[in-house]
RNA sequence: CCGGGUGUGGCGAAGUUUGGUAUCGCGCUUGAAUGGGGUUCAAGAGGCCGCAGGUUCGACUCCUGUCACUCGGACCA
């Protein structure tokens, strides 16, 4: 391989991650930018990887009995004040319309930086007894929040998402959608995206504004920090209680339902990107890769490679997301295109193959050659995709395992967020005071507390005061 | 929001110190050869130097303002 080349196009991930973060982006024609500060425009194969995240999570959803339904876009003022601490926690972010056709409005209405109130304001009309429960609703559409600092896919002004909303009869059943939802994108990230993950819940001061808890998965990206990459909140009856949402239970007495909502943006994509990716560029998932094998025929001048390229590819897509290059770059530098491109598997035909019957079928990953033969194709296609999945899934897990440290002090743990990149795993008494000098003087935040964890001692590794929560700390995007 | 950096054809840069006709590489177009890791040669096209003021006979260059991107921090679901 020529490396001179390489560098020229890309920053490696050693010298800067941040920047081969953005030429990453840039490079594989992820997104543009336009006069809009801090929004982006996805490009068509940004887009694309984004409709497949789409198309799974939404097959999940509605396996689960979920409905999709649209609120509008924009939230008038004394809606969104309804409820106390939700108000709190967004109102320094959102945009404000002011004016109308011309005119000055009575009241100013916001873009909606997310639908919670809207939803709430809806069951309380739909919503009269127990047989109207629960009512499990989706909508996916985009969220304006005005950031100040703004990254492709990591935090953007405007962002595509899902945000889930359900209303139930009981605590136990809200609770339980909680979970069962967190469950859903935690699946999603290992089996469709092959990225490991910690779902956990997260602290007071980390929780959505007005959720009673607040439970996340978080993924740990090359660099060692970790990327909040989905959400699941229980709301008690807060919500309901706020926006006077009642119903008629079964003893013939008025109550209060219980509520969820849960979310998950383009974000997830910036995930992707840092996660598998590498110094040639994207590596994709197979699961939701645009093109998930990419024919290149070689020496495509000769009698019959073009025929039998476009051959492959009539046989192929039928199961597979299949394109051909037969534009006339050379092959060298197609191959470095779809890698920077993140496509799982090349096919490479050519007229040494042709005499053979067979292909080369080269892995994204690890650039690994196989010779295929062509009666055994679709067979050796499923095989390698289903391995690189395994192997970028065990990659990412290897190395958040290797990157995960244990403390047990304050000087441990500080020694250990300035020097070695990742998580750290350390006991917390549940003080509001560690949590905020951890972040003050380690310069780390609790990502979250972990369900499936054994407890590293039995004192706070801040304070040094009895402590039985273990709390998975980092650096976070 | 605070601090640093950068804005020059589609992309990446030089030129700015010391004001005087807009440069280079890649890409693009056309033609030919090549083709198993970013091929080669030839001929072309393409830029009011981020934007707005100011100084000057004259501004990519100096001054003021402003916008965007970017890196770090703060804030953030």
């Amino acid at each position: 391989m020529n490396d001179k080349k390489l560098v020229e196009e890309i920053t490696s991930m050693e010298d800067d991650f941040s920047r081969w973060y953005t030429d990453v982006v840039k490079k594989a024609e992820l997104t543009d930018y336009s006069s809009v500060r801090g929004c982006m425009i996805l490009r068509p194969y940004g887009y694309a990887i984004w409709e497949n995240v789409q198309a799974d999570l939404d097959r999940r959803f509605k396996a689960c009995g979920h409905e999709n339904v649209m609120m509008p876009l924009f939230i008038p003022e004394s809606l969104l004040q309804k409820e106390k601490d939700h108000v709190e926690g967004f109102a320094p972010e959102v945009a404000w319309i002011t004016h109308g056709g011309g005119e000055k409005l009575t009241e100013r209405m916001c873009v909606r930086p997310t639908s919670e109130t809207l939803f709430c304001e809806h069951y309380a009309h739909v919503v009269q007894s127990y047989r109207d429960l629960p009512k499990l609703y989706n909508q996916w559409c985009s969220v304006v929040r005005w950031e100040k600092t703004t990254r492709p896919f990591l935090r953007t002004m405007e962002f595509l998402w899902q945000e889930g909303h359900t209303i139930h009869e009981t605590e136990e059943d809200a609770t339980k959608e909680t979970l069962r939802m967190l469950d859903v994108y935690a699946d999603f990230c290992e089996q469709s995206l092959a990225i490991p993950v910690i779902k956990g819940r997260k602290t007071e001061k980390e929780q959505f504004a007005g959720a009673k808890a607040t439970y996340t998965i978080e993924a740990m990206m090359h660099d060692g920090k970790a990327l909040q990459s989905g959400t699941s909140h229980f709301f008690g009856d807060g919500f309901a209680r706020a926006f006077d949402i009642k119903f008629t239970g079964r003893d013939n007495t008025l109550q209060y339902p219980f509520q969820t909502s849960w979310g998950m943006s383009t974000r997830i994509i910036g995930a992707i990107i840092m996660t598998h990716g590498d110094d040639s560029g994207l590596v994709l998932p197979p699961a939701v890769a645009p093109t998930q094998l990419v024919i290149i025929p070689v020496a495509a001048h000769k009698p019959g490679v073009t025929e039998k390229a476009r051959e492959l590819k009539a046989r192929l897509e039928s199961r597979f997301r299949v394109k051909i290059d037969e534009t006339d770059n050379s092959p060298g530098w197609k191959f470095a295109e779809y890698e920077m491109k993140g496509v799982p598997l090349r096919l490479e035909i050519g007229p040494r193959d042709i005499e053979k019957n067979q292909c080369v079928v080269v892995r994204r990953d690890n650039r690994e050659k196989t010779f295929v033969s062509l009666d055994d194709l679709e067979n050796e296609i499923d095989r390698l995709l289903l391995e690189l999945h395994d192997g970028l899934y065990k990659k990412a897990l290897e190395r958040r395992e290797k990157m995960t440290y244990t403390a047990t002090s304050f000087e441990e743990i500080k020694e250990l967020a300035e020097n070695s990149p990742g998580f750290i795993k350390a006991m917390w008494c549940g003080d509001r005071a560690c949590e905020d000098r951890l972040k003050e003087e380690a310069g780390v935040t609790s990502r979250c507390m972990p369900f499936s964890e054994q407890p590293v001692s039995d004192c706070c590794v801040c304070c040094g005061k009895k402590a039985e929560k273990l709390v998975v700390w980092g650096k976070a995007y």
